[in-house]
DNA sequence: GGGGGAATTATACAAGTGTATAATTATACG
DNA sequence: CGTATAATTATACACTTGTATAATTCCCCC
């Protein structure tokens, strides 16, 4: 090893994952994240072979971090749909918490950008794969009804994020006078709203017990 | 008018709308459509002058086609939640049946492609501004809490278009067994389907009633 | 029927991208 | 001290993008 290294890819995946948030994967460019990091352009073919590979360390990388931020509470004493509640609103916090990023890439993967959408299947058990278990659960005890998972994953996931969606835009194109602003926050980002959607989201869904006609199977 | 146009301008337009589900605005390119217009790239400059005054007259044009396809329901004698209720299911029917354009110009906005962003303020008022009314008067009636609108919106939103994304993406990039796909529709896309979603919505809402601490108003 | 001029084409340009490779640097080791 | 060699740089290539302009086509109209 005559020369030793500088940690050149290191400092590439850091400059990197700075400027993801505010870029995303599709309109990051090598050249930018070179600059960024001070470092010369063709360190990307040396250490990575081509922008794919970059990208994938760098989404795995990005993955780790941040799902090392989202704590796993398990109450066993606790009711199902009580133990499905708790784990929502840590997953609602720490979608919040990491909106930007999460929406950049919640962008690249609607627009087709096949490594991103690698990404989140490949650390969706991680995510999504937590909080299935405990709504079976729940439909177990009869808490929620029998309706397909899809269904109840997507009806949960957007009554949680799509206010941050609504909100994030409002306020990135001006869209929001600035006295409503402060108010728009703690409207929709603070934790007491995030609380307060799940809650609404659960009793919605307890509506519509007993068992609904809409299931996975196909009509017969 | 020495020679009588060809309407190069429209048949422009006309390949770009073809193109524009499948490709979103960001990757759209002015040889693809030109291309796919049998025309010459120069038009776009003799016509349009640049590809952002384009992209504004596309996305107008497209707009104003589908917004003709959504009905625009009123009975003034059902109670203001009713009245809700039905325009929300009109509106979640149009939204799955234009799902591919929607999530493309959804994921562009998310980008932060401004001539989409533009696109979707101006015309908002033709989908959410129908809504937000009625909302109102059902806040009024004591039907729906009362609670911060964006909270309102980007919950009811969420909880009918999400588990579109859901399942676009799921099938999309085959993530789900082509034997449950049938199902997943069913399950998903579905009239029953959303208005399923519809009801756990409004239901959880009402669930927030009597009024909840969480208005637009900032903490005192 | 032949100018005139708008509509259309062919073509070139500058800027940006990812990729690749030769040249240079810098250090551990003989 | 000098050399082998991995790490880094400088640079060029091929391609795509949007933009611009000169050249050509074609039809109305005098």
């Amino acid at each position: 090893m005559p020369r030793p290294s500088s940690h050149v890819d290191e400092k590439l995946l850091a400059a990197a994952r700075e400027l993801l948030p505010t870029t995303g994967c599709h309109k990051l460019s090598l050249r930018q994240v070179a600059s960024h990091a001070g470092v010369n352009l063709g360190m990307f073919h040396y250490h990575f072979g081509n922008k794919e590979a970059f990208l994938e360390t760098l989404i795995s990388r990005t993955y780790d971090e941040i799902l090392a931020r989202l704590e796993h509470t398990s109450q066993p004493d606790a009711s199902p749909l009580e133990n499905l509640r708790t784990a929502l609103n840590a997953l609602g916090r720490w979608a919040r918490d990491h909106r930007e990023l999460l929406m950049r890439l919640a962008a690249d993967a609607m627009a087709g950008e096949q490594v991103v959408v690698n990404g989140f299947v490949k650390n969706q058990p991680r995510i999504i794969g937590t909080m299935v278990p405990r709504m079976m659960a729940a439909q177990a005890a009869g808490q929620l009804p029998a309706i397909a998972v899809p269904q109840l994953i997507g009806f949960i996931a957007g009554s949680i994020t799509m206010p941050f969606v609504v909100g994030t835009v409002m306020s990135k194109f001006d869209l929001v006078p600035a006295p409503l602003l402060e108010g728009l926050e703690n409207a929709v980002f603070s934790d007491e709203a995030i609380s307060q959607r799940i809650d609404m989201a659960l009793a919605g869904l307890q509506s519509a017990l007993p068992p609904a006609a809409i299931t996975n199977q196909k009509p017969t």
